[in-house]
DNA sequence: ATGTGGCACTCTCAGCGTCCGAGTGCCAAT
DNA sequence: ATTGGCACTCGGACGCTGAGAGTGCCACAT
């Protein structure tokens, strides 16, 4: 009993059961992939395949149906990504390249990607970490509230309102915005604490507690801005015919809700690859999510991605085509950004 | 045969239809509701009412069910508005009170409104129109572009990347920042085309083509940007038990991300009326949403509503609760926008 | 004119038994 | 190690039946 054959059975089953959406037998399989062996000799490979769990079957006398860890086996060892064809990349970059915003970059992508795999994509927006400031904004609204505008190198821009204790005096804003101009702009925001925090010492005594608070706002909010948001785009393909979880969609529509959620699946998957990472079924320990399938990849510059894209669907996806889809969209996602 | 009891009869079957989910027979209907009637009475009523399109049945020897029609009379004549208990209320105005921000607000109204109503809840963000500039901020990009950031008084916060032809000589901007916001500060962006425009004179010959440019960059974003965003919650409750559609969730998904088709039917909505509107059914023209009914409510002054807040369900909701609900939300985030 | 009881009629749906076919596991033979 | 053969299992489709819900109509009462 030939170990490689054994594993052609698993790849076969596998790209059968995501065709036609039907648990596989033995007498079909050798029909439609040509193993040159008799339906019997795949029976005793099937039934190995399921001591070692890769495949169950849903009730005896049915076919065959991947579990969880047949599909991870199939996506690390079996499945060949076949790259896109040239006329669709085009598109896709003509696509992406009409975009005239970071918010429209972000939500061309992520309505491309889930036209192209079919299935929910979502795209977190560029992390606040890895780019620089461009510019600082303090606008008073208000007597004792500031706005604090902060625009990054990439085009984002965050917004917060300062509550402050007491009225600010009118003249501080001005050199209090130049002077962290001066000091900040240009500077990677992960750079930014320390030189901000010893700019207080440059302003008079009374004015420093203003300063400090000015100053932590900025850090505050670079802080929780970062890989907060996130887009989606494609949820109707959940209910698309044939889509049937066995369960209801109700539970998956309620995690994607969660953008809590969501971030944290996707840094997690950021912590195990940079590169295309996939989580399969119950390997996302959100409950809702136990019969749903990840696709992630980073996007951005390829040793330091700033951000992840991704697209969601049953655990009976196309491995293959989701994977390429993603790749293609973070690649060219990245180059937009690198202009 | 009284028009009064035909009336009670219909409402009868609504209230029950709402709250059972099951086409409701003459029987049930004399011993739910002590109408002081025979069933062979409430036959005929139905009878009558079946005729004139108000109800339904789905098949011969089944109870009634609604018609849209049906919904319409009673939500126009029939129902009864419940308002919120004082605990509830009181709970709504604390959740919305702790926002700290504009997209804050929003967000916890739309959270707060798909939860009370449960059902899928839709808000506008506060149209740019009606509010006034706070701050107009002008940032060079690179070499040939510069960043627009439009800051209202209502807190909203809109940008805009603006490609030039040449690149900006340096000290135009700075000169050019000042007097944008000199003559356009404080004024309600309806009436700032005009002064904008008469603006350009004050510039030297030279630098008249860009800052026309920026100006019309301007006014094109404060066009783009009106009613453009929503934001939205509680799909999850489209998939919840009980609330299966005769036909699937997937239409109706589609609609929904169609932000477009949302938008518009919310103008729509409140060309009929600056109130509480209700839509039922067909009366949607999008083919989507033809079993699904929208009650929407404008919020802002009471005069001159800002935006829009809306509950989406399906035509069999409960139209009593759903209005208060709608109301009390819009009511209260008029109250803190007002601030 | 309006309400009521009675009654025949219709139709859905749940339950049940049957049967067919797909698919398996095992075994003896190659 | 592979294969053909064979008995076995089980789910799902099919068809039938009976019960129950609900109606429409009619004759009668008020």
């Amino acid at each position: 009993m030939s170990e490689d054959r054994r594993l052609d059975v698993l790849r076969a089953i596998v790209e059968d059961y995501v065709h036609t959406h039907e648990p596989v037998g033995s007498r079909v399989l050798v029909e439609r992939h040509n193993l040159g062996v008799s339906p019997a000799t795949i029976r005793n490979d099937m039934a190995a395949l399921e001591d070692a769990g890769y495949i169950a079957q849903p009730h005896t006398s049915a076919g065959r149906v991947p579990t969880d860890k047949g599909y991870r086996l199939f996506v690390d060892r079996l499945s060949t990504v076949k790259p896109l064809s040239a006329p669709e990349r085009r598109a896709i970059q003509a696509f992406l390249e009409e975009a005239v915003d970071l918010d429209d970059v972000v939500d061309r992508s992520v309505r491309l990607l889930a036209q192209l795999t079919h299935q929910v994509a979502v795209v977190q927006y560029p992390s606040l970490r890895r780019s620089a400031l461009r510019h600082l904004e303090l606008v008073p609204v208000g007597e004792r509230r500031l706005l604090v505008v902060i625009i990054t190198d990439n085009g984002r821009v965050e917004q917060r309102v300062l509550e402050l204790d007491e009225p600010v005096a009118e003249h501080v804003v001005p050199e209090l915005r130049a002077r962290l101009n001066a000091t900040a702009a240009g500077k990677r925001l992960v750079d930014l604490p320390e030189p901000l925090s010893r700019m207080t010492k440059a302003f008079a005594v009374s004015e420093q507690p203003l300063v400090q608070r000015v100053i932590r706002a900025v850090e505050d909010t670079l802080a929780e801005a970062t890989e907060e948001r996130i887009v989606m785009a494609g949820t109707a393909n959940l209910a698309r015919s044939g889509t049937d979880f066995t369960g209801t969609i109700r539970p998956v529509l309620e995690a994607l809700e969660e953008q809590v959620v969501l971030l944290r699946l996707l840094t997690e998957m950021a912590e195990d690859s940079a590169g295309v990472t996939v989580r399969i079924g119950r390997e996302n320990e959100h409950a809702g999510l136990a019969e749903t399938s990840i696709v992630a990849a980073g996007y951005g510059a390829d040793d330091e991605p700033v951000a992840r894209i991704g697209s969601l669907g049953p655990t009976r996806m196309d491995y293959a085509g989701t994977i390429a889809s993603v790749r293609a969209v973070a690649r060219y996602l990245s180059r937009i950004l690198a202009q």
